[in-house]
DNA sequence: GCCAACGTTGGC
DNA sequence: GCCAACGTTGGC
């Protein structure tokens, strides 16, 4: 249907290695790293400007953030097989209240939503609407 | 090509 | 720290 939206992702990375403050702190960040091969279809799909929200797991448990793909496409450095995808992200905004795996789960909406039905992906896809809901949730308060 | 064993990830 | 889910590997 409406395809003049972006595309919408869910990138996952644990505070302790790299979180948001790291990613601003950066500017701009190397998503790397990713050996699995649902998440790396993902990633090669990811265009350059696609938004994606940032998820911190194993601490914190919440969405904190949206990025932007800056650079997309790219192989993954740390790889010499060549055979892993990467991306660029650049912080585009904080979310006002972040948005916890706990609300996500309480809301019968998202409870289809591709981090509830595999929440080992590290990399995984968002509706449009899925965005839509989780950014209301954002405002809400 | 199938299935069991193992390793890794992530929520609790 | 523990356990469940999933992916990958290796034997047959």
């Amino acid at each position: 249907m409406s395809q003049d939206r972006p595309r919408y992702w869910l990138i996952k990375s644990e505070p302790d290695e790299y979180g948001w403050d790291d990613l601003v702190a950066e500017g701009e960040g190397l998503w790397e790293g990713v050996r699995n091969h649902s998440a790396k279809l993902n990633l090669q799909a990811m265009e350059v400007g696609d938004q994606c929200f940032f998820y911190h797991s194993r601490e914190g448990l919440e969405i904190v953030g949206i990025a932007e793909v800056s650079v997309a496409g790219i192989g993954d450095p740390t790889d010499d097989t060549g055979k892993w995808a990467a991306v660029k992200v650049k912080p585009l905004r904080k979310l006002d209240n972040p948005v916890t795996l706990k609300q996500i789960k309480a809301e019968p909406r998202l409870v289809d939503c591709e981090l509830v039905r595999m929440s080992r992906l590290s990399v995984a896809k968002i509706t449009p609407e899925e965005w839509d809901i989780i950014c209301a949730m954002a405002q809400g308060g």
